[in-house]
DNA sequence: AGGATTCATGCGCAATTTAC
DNA sequence: GTAAATTGCGCATGAATCCT
């Protein structure tokens, strides 16, 4: 953190004062806060161990849930070029340790991008992400966010709903314990959660690249918006992701992309009813469809949401894109379905 | 005893480094 | 710049230990 500030300082000859650090304010947790004298103004900061390919949307959500538009501030180690431009256009403001930042703090305004990174990043002081949040984690983590009362089942009872092996659980919940997602011993032989909220976020923002990454079968493209209207989702055991997932939750989108969470013996059937296309790499798809193969444990479909992923995969899905429409809807998902 | 939990081990993947 | 080798890590497995 004092690297940071010390870059900015050489970069932009701008001062900022720490005012506090892991500070409590509401029902959050604060990385810090910090002044900035030219601006007077105090910003609220959450501090990241940047890489390469975060999920960004997750981060700019929860910056604007820590901040008032304009007094959040992001601290990381390194980020690229490209990343910053992101996060300038979201008007999330940063500041890393190789002395790139974006400030808008008038009269204060400072945006500066090219720095390259030191080339050995020392980890450690930084948060590590955990045997939690890992492929197989993940899984477990999910089954427990869907189904509260598992954190007190057997193991074997954990590792048939997760769909993971028996072993995989005592690692799982013991790094949850140690990250403060779970309390022990409260009452006897009786697990509870800490921190839900966190831990959703957490989950949500490792997703993409630990779960549903390696989940991923295809992608297609189709020029008809309404394509997925005439499918019969029950035809291909298929369920709805993303955008569509969250139209149906929220009746507050219109939806361009679409999720498809589809068993792999299924999807051959789904191409041909769908007539999708193969993605062209160099041209921007009109409407991009990906396939997921689904990663937890079926559960009987019920009422309105039949056909739907569970909401908490639709709203990571959203999250993802960190399309400002999107990130609303999600924000909305999470109000209505996921307290 | 019998199920619940933990532990030790080796495998497989992938990122990183080295050789070509 | 590409291919090969190495390393490190997370994970599943199954047996050992703990608990009731």
């Amino acid at each position: 953190m004092n690297e940071a500030i010390y870059s900015i300082h050489r970069e932009a000859g701008l001062c900022l004062d720490v005012v506090g650090r892991e500070v409590k304010k509401g029902n959050r947790q604060l990385d810090a806060t910090i002044r900035i004298p030219e601006a007077d103004t105090q910003l609220v900061v959450e501090i990241k161990k940047w890489a390469p390919h975060i999920n960004l949307g997750a981060v700019i959500n929860r910056m604007n849930h820590i901040a008032e538009p304009g007094q959040g501030m992001l601290l990381a180690d390194y980020i690229n070029p490209n990343m910053g431009e992101r996060l300038r256009e979201a008007h999330i403001q940063f500041i890393d340790t190789a002395g790139n930042a974006y400030i808008n703090q008038p009269p204060v305004y400072i945006y500066i991008k090219g720095n390259k990174p030191k080339v050995n990043v020392v980890a450690g002081a930084w948060d590590k992400t955990g045997r939690a949040f890992q492929f197989t984690g993940m899984r477990v983590v999910f089954a427990f966010l869907r189904d509260k009362n598992l954190i007190n089942a057997p193991y074997r009872q954990i590792a048939e709903q997760a769909q993971v092996a028996l072993g995989a659980v005592g690692w799982v919940i013991r790094d949850l314990v140690a990250q403060n997602f779970l309390l022990e011993g409260r009452k006897k032989n009786q697990r509870e959660f800490a921190n839900l909220d966190r831990l959703m976020d957490e989950w949500v923002e490792a997703y993409p690249h630990k779960l549903k990454a390696k989940q991923r079968i295809a992608t297609f493209t189709t020029g008809d918006p309404g394509w997925w209207k005439a499918i019969d989702f029950k035809k291909f055991g298929a369920l709805w992701g993303g955008e569509i997932a969250a139209a149906r939750y929220t009746r507050y989108l219109h939806p361009k992309d679409a999720v498809v969470y589809i068993n792999k013996e299924y999807m051959a059937k789904f191409l041909k009813t769908a007539r999708l296309r193969k993605i062209v790499q160099d041209k921007h798809a009109a409407h991009r469809v990906d396939l997921i193969e689904p990663f937890w444990r079926k559960e009987k479909d019920s009422g309105k949401t039949a056909g739907l992923v569970h909401p908490l995969v639709a709203y990571a899905d959203l999250i993802e894109t960190g399309d400002p429409r999107n990130l609303e809807t999600a924000n909305r998902i999470r109000e209505e379905y996921l307290r």
